[in-house]
RNA sequence: GGGCGAGUGGCGGAAUUGGUAGACGCGCUAGACUCAAAAUCUGGUUCUCGCAAGAGAGUGAGGGUUCAAGUCCCUCCUCGCCCACCA
């Protein structure tokens, strides 16, 4: 009898799989097809961890219980290899990125290997490599036909740390996302995709996609829709006039002063008097400080009076103008009418700065509340008295039309996406600056703008990327004019390259174009998408260039992706997270070595809990899961103890146990609830276990194995096909059709029934599968415990739920 | 402050439509095998009382709907995550 030695038959069947290429697809128009895929990896030095453990055992799973189930399943991967950890080598060591960049996926493909997951390589992508950014150089062009990309001289997030712009979703809670240092607010001339044109249209898409909410709240909140009015307010003296932004233009008659933001166009000519001073000095502290230095301390409340007076259009009364920096110059119009009696910031302002309160809205405020912002009949509002102040939103703003005073107006907090780089190692935005013709896109046949190779990588932090010293490359000529112009020097944003690499996937060697519209068509939209980060950013990105995609007529579908499968982390072993610092990171490849195997591992990682929980890492339960790996190799070894008995007296107790154990791991899977169907798998062996010492006849048993093999296959396919080997069934067990359940098999003869006496157990009986209702009864009450709570009563009522139990009411 | 989740044994978790709460695994424990240990196998394991049969309690707290509630409704507490002066 063989030991269950994973060390030894893992590599053989990666191997057989390998020289077979059996992971390797095609457009197949006869088969159901389905299109798996992780979100890919950033090849670091440190090679794989256990998030791509996890993640790439969800993919694998999937990917190989639909290949069972007959479907054309395509698998790839690919590697997100631009980015900063890579530069930042460089410039410590002098090495190029690329280079660093080929050693690193050479290390992560050989360990990906070694998990067993079947991926079609002949589809391997790298977005550092120019067949690829070429491609992405042609979508950045064709976005700059269609005005979606676009340049614009403005105040951005700066990383002092990484000398480079960021985009709004790097900066987490006002650091930067890659180094943790503060970020600042620096002015300069920046390429952008216009994502905000967009926002109406990826709103729309959220409700229909099959995303976990949080993942569909989280993008809704950040597109940040919200209905309202820009009003305008003239200046008491004055041509001059301010425009707010207000969701709540109800509540005009209440507007009892106008704030701007400091960085107001007009803030500082408003000055007035001996108001003058103080302003000045007010607005120019205040633009110093970053935006988040601002919203940091939210508690106390900041501002100036300017002097200057504006009129309220609804009121015609006189009302003073402030600065203060609680208003945010990049929202709205920068600008917004107070109204404290119904807004808490508002209030906490004009408390501090003693400035009118005007209640315009009558509603029940609860004690202790000064202020309400519900809904209720409108009071001191003139004309629009007692109009319940959800209608009058629409009639005043209609009356403030009327007058030229103000207009509906949709705001959205989701700004243009900042794609420009300040670094070496991304892709050269393929745009030529030239006198005549400013800014050029680079033509299709001049594609793609390779990335040079270069001495020194580093910026030098004037606000330019290592490229712009590399001259011969920079100096080239306008493609309009001929004339002398020099290349864009930025570098697109990482995001850009991974916006687009799922469509690659299904036409990756493609040189005349950057996908085959028939191919895409077939293998896209993907059915799952497998990750665990970027719950906004890339997740939006992708779903943006997508509808643009539809919308220029190259895919036949907005979505990207119909089902994200949004996965949690796992922890070390006391629950906190895995940091090399703390050295209690679990090395994914050492599991293997000790011992347990990829096909433990993989199993091990599905057990531990739901997909979308957090889990914290355990020695023992890896132990526990190579235990039942064991028990199965064993289970197939002692097969001919089994049958060379054989009885026949448990092989209908098989059968049941082998169709109940197909339709729960198949419906397990479906609904990505894997902990469970591996727990099936277990009740079924324990089960298996126990019939054994009986015995069966040679059929029924060689069934009930091969269908365990069949199951356990998706989660641990290298002993699967060893098994199956063994079993003497032909070919792979990918390649056998998945078993089959029959639902009529699994409801055995005999029933047990609960039987409850007002609702409470007391007792069990055993009836044919098939029992009269009233007959059932009729045991319950005869059953002596049963009958002991019942006593002399009379039952009102008695419930019969069949096959489950029976509920005596007295 | 806003939004979204979640609270079940010693631990991870299960209970798909309101129908026997605690599947499965870990841990613990008793036994078998062994000179012994490991490995393996078999049994037990929510708490309290009881030799047992069984009884009582029990899914964060309190209330409600129902023959029946972990599941539905209301109030509250705690924790986690995301966004956060967005007018």
């Amino acid at each position: 009898m063989q030991r269950y030695n994973p060390s030894a038959i893992e590599p053989k069947w990666q191997k057989v799989w390998e020289d077979q290429k059996v992971n390797e697809v095609d457009v197949d128009e006869t088969k159901p097809k389905t299109y798996v895929s992780g979100m890919f990896p950033y090849p670091s030095g440190a090679g794989m961890h256990t998030g791509h453990a996890f993640s790439y055992s969800i993919v694998d799973t999937l990917a190989r219980f639909y290949r069972q189930q007959g479907h054309n399943v395509l698998n790839p991967m690919g590697w997100d290899t631009f980015g900063l950890p890579a530069e930042n080598y460089a410039i410590k060591t002098g090495t190029a990125p690329a280079k660093v960049t080929a050693e690193n996926i050479a290390n992560f493909k050989k360990q990906f290997k070694r998990m067993g997951v079947s991926i079609d390589w002949t589809r391997e992508i790298n977005t550092s490599d120019p067949s690829y950014y070429k491609w992405t150089q042609w979508v950045f062009t064709k976005l700059f036909e269609r005005g979606l990309a676009y340049q614009k001289e403005s105040l951005q997030w700066w990383c002092p740390v990484d000398k480079t712009v960021l985009a709004n979703e790097q900066v987490e809670g006002g650091h930067c996302w890659r180094c943790g240092s503060l970020v600042e607010k620096k002015s300069m001339k920046q390429w952008f995709f216009k994502i905000t044109e967009y926002a109406d249209s990826l709103l729309e898409e959220i409700d229909g996609l099959d995303w976990p909410q949080k993942i569909k709240t989280a993008q809704t909140n950040w597109i940040g829709k919200s209905q309202g009015a820009e009003i305008e307010f003239a200046l008491a003296s004055g041509e001059e006039v301010i425009t707010v932004f207000s969701t709540r233009p109800d509540t005009i008659f209440g507007a009892s002063f106008l704030v701007l933001a400091p960085e107001h166009p007009l803030a500082k000519q408003l000055g007035a008097g001996d108001f003058v001073e103080p302003l000045t000095r007010y607005i120019d502290d205040a633009v110093k400080k970053s935006e988040i230095e601002r919203t940091n301390d939210t508690k106390e409340k900041t501002g100036v009076f300017t002097g200057s007076y504006a009129i309220n259009p609804a009121t015609g009364e006189k009302v003073p103008i402030w600065v203060a920096d609680y208003v945010l110059g990049g929202y709205g119009t920068g600008a917004i009418m107070a109204v404290p009696a119904h807004d808490e910031r508002d209030f906490a302002f004009a408390e501090k700065f003693g400035l009118p309160v005007v209640e315009v809205v009558e509603s029940d405020k609860n004690d202790g509340e000064l202020i309400s912002h519900g809904e209720g009949p409108l009071i001191n509002s003139g004309q629009f008295d007692g109009m319940m102040s959800s209608d009058a939103r629409e009639e005043i703003v209609a009356w403030l039309e009327q007058r030229q005073l103000g207009r509906a107006k949709t705001t959205y907090k989701m700004r243009d996406w900042l794609i420009s780089r300040q670094r070496y190692w991304g892709a050269p935005i393929p745009i030529i600056h030239c006198a005549d013709h400013g800014a050029v896109a680079v033509p299709e046949d001049q594609l793609p703008v390779i990335l040079p190779e270069i001495e020194d990588y580093a910026p030098k932090g004037d606000g330019k990327s290592a490229l712009a010293r590399a001259e011969d490359w920079v100096n080239t000529t306008c493609p309009e004019c001929g004339k002398p112009a020099r290349r864009e020097t930025d570098t697109m944003d990482g995001y850009a390259c991974s916006s687009w690499y799922l469509l690659r996937y299904a036409d990756p060697q493609n040189t005349e174009r950057a996908w085959d519209p028939a191919k895409v068509n077939y293998w896209n939209p993907l059915d799952f998408y497998v990750g665990g980060d970027h719950a906004v950013a890339h997740l939006l990105y992708v779903r943006f260039w997508t509808h643009v995609f539809n919308d220029m007529g190259l895919v036949d579908f907005k979505e990207p992706v119909k089902k994200l499968v949004y996965h949690g982390y796992i922890n070390a072993e006391d629950g906190t997270k895995m940091s090399k610092s703390k050295g209690n990171v679990i090395d994914p490849l050492d599991v293997i070595d000790q011992g347990y195997g990829a096909d433990a591992l993989r199993t091990y990682v599905l057990f531990m809990g739901p997909v979308e929980l957090d889990a914290a890492w355990s020695s023992k339960g890896i132990a526990g899961i190579y235990r039942f790996l064991n028990r199965v190799w064993t289970l197939v070894q002692e097969y001919d103890d089994a049958v060379e008995k054989n009885a026949t007296d448990n092989d209908q107790a098989v059968l049941v146990a082998r169709h109940k154990t197909v339709r729960k791991v198949t419906d397990d899977i479906r609904r990505m609830s894997f902990n469970t169907a591996i727990a099936g798998l277990m009740e079924y062996v324990n089960e298996l276990y126990k019939l054994k010492v009986d015995g069966f006849s040679e059929d029924v048993w060689r069934d009930a194995l091969a269908t365990l093999v069949q199951l356990l296959a998706p989660f641990a396919p290298h002993i699967a096909d060893e098994l199956w080997l063994q079993l003497g069934r032909d070919g792979l067990v990918q390649h056998a059709q998945w078993p089959h359940w029959d639902d009529e098999l699994i409801v055995e003869d005999t029933i047990t029934i609960a039987i409850q006496v007002q609702g409470k157990l007391r007792g069990e009986i055993s009836v044919a599968k098939d029992a009269d209702p009233e007959e059932v009864k009729a045991l319950a009450l005869q059953h002596d415990n049963v009958a002991r709570f019942v006593g002399d009563k009379k039952p009102a009522k008695i419930i019969y739920v069949p096959g489950r139990l029976v509920n005596i009411v007295l």
